[in-house]
DNA sequence: AAGGTAGGTGAGAATCGTTGTCAAATTGGC
DNA sequence: GCCAATTTGACAACGATTCTCACCTACCTT
């Protein structure tokens, strides 16, 4: 799982006009926290996290980082109810999560079902280049137990 | 359509401890302000909007006011991509929207469909208590022909 | 290997929506 | 009217995120 050395947002383009993306310290750094945690954590933790660990990195660049990854759809990104946004690494596919309220457990769970009806409603009502977001908030089987 | 006078936010309870929750010019200007909309709106607009209309309410009454009015569900509320809060009249319904990116057009949907899913996925998990947000974004008919 | 350059970094300032403060104003019940 | 509880709003304070910009660094070109 953590087997590849590929730098995440690398694009391997070649001749002129090639987007260069470089693998410095500080965007490891970022990739390897978000593989250390299991569920969503914040651009200021994360970089608390670095910082603990000896790896500083700017905070300019932690945000830079995680915006970067999740523009590229390399990692997921949430709101919080204070609208403070959180992070996680993912899987390549389309998902959707269910996460505790507690504690933070996160499970990734897919929708044929919903994507249909999303795909469905929106033609029904004549719109277009239709996306969705959609997020299940609970108490997870741990928690509940007190 | 604004038929009731009813006043956003007032309970109608009796005998000693009632929590009163006074009609008062300002919590009317707001209530009004937002029928006067059909899409979403932000605080700052509502607030301008008032301005405007020679009905001057204070910014922190207007947050305040549509926070209250959101927290008895007789508004909707919803966070734009750059983490505003934006609020809306709506029917009292659970239900969901379609939002046009482009001209902000809302319709609102309803779905036993996913309603089923969520509560349906979540158990499956294990996780109990469940909420979750959904919303639609695309194009409108309108915005789409230019 | 040296140099050139586009891309990257980060400390600190600036944004900006939202929340907190608190004295003054308003309301509803008596 | 009178009063206690509630509400208001000008203004300060917050806090997450973004911007600035001088300084670095990866990497391509001679
Ligand atoms: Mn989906
Ligand atoms: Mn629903
Ligand atoms: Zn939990
Ligand atoms: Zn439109």
């Amino acid at each position: 799982m953590t087997s590849t050395d590929r730098v995440p947002g690398s694009v391997s383009e070649h001749g002129p006009g090639a987007t260069a993306v470089r693998p410095t310290r500080q965007r490891r750094a970022v990739a390897a926290a978000l593989e250390a945690f299991d569920d969503f954590r914040s651009a200021q933790e994360i970089h608390a996290l670095l910082r603990d660990r000896g790896e500083s990195v700017g905070l300019s660049t932690v945000y830079r980082t995680l915006q970067t990854l999740a523009d590229a759809d390399e990692i997921d990104s949430l709101r919080t109810e204070t609208g403070e946004s959180i992070y996680r690494r993912c899987s390549g596919t389309h998902h959707h999560h269910l996460v505790c309220r507690s504690c933070g457990a996160t499970v990734e769970v897919e929708g044929p079902t919903v994507e249909r009806w999303t795909s469905a409603i929106a033609g029904e009502h004549g719109y277009t280049d239709v996306s969705h977001t959609l997020e299940l908030f609970g108490t997870c089987r741990a928690c509940a137990g007190r």
